[in-house]
DNA sequence: GCCAACGTTGGC
DNA sequence: GCCAACGTTGGC
């Protein structure tokens, strides 16, 4: 199983907003860049991502699940974007702050830190277990 | 609200 | 195919 983190806005679509959603999920749909799209092609049904707030929170606040493998974003009828679907799983007890991933030393090769503007991005499995265990989040 | 980083576009 | 101009993202 692969790992990712996505990355939204709240006033775009927050993890409230996903949360609702329930178990129909919703598709992330919007990515307008090519590095995050090949992300979301790289992901199969099973694997999880941080849900991640930028801008106002910029934290780490949940979990989600891909449901649905890429297929084209139903928000363009331009046929270079695709995106995936996804799930919430599990609520941050505490969400993990970019200033504490900053902070923690063992953190500072994510994705997050090393290039902040890439929506959709991997993340290994030492960052995820470290991540989950500072969020209070199940690792698996 | 500013600005740095970076991706994309379009003229040549 | 290069590069300048421009737009967008996201942290501060």
């Amino acid at each position: 199983m692969a790992y990712w983190l996505f990355k939204s806005e709240p006033s775009t679509w927050s993890w409230q907003q996903q949360v609702a959603k329930g178990e129909v999920g919703e598709e992330w749909d919007g990515v307008r860049n090519y590095q995050a799209r090949n992300f979301m092609r790289a992901m199969s049904c099973g694997d999880r991502g941080f849900f991640y707030h930028s801008q106002t929170e910029k934290a780490v606040v949940g979990i989600v699940e891909v449901i649905a493998e890429a297929h084209a974003d139903s928000t363009t009828s331009d046929e270079r974007w695709e995106c995936v679907d996804v799930k919430a799983i599990a609520s941050a007890k505490t969400p993990v702050t970019l200033a504490t991933i900053k902070a923690d030393l063992r953190l500072s090769e994510m994705v997050l830190v090393t290039n902040s503007r890439l929506s959709v991005q991997p993340v290994t499995e030492a960052e995820w277990q470290i991540v989950c265990e500072l969020g209070g989040l199940p690792a698996s």
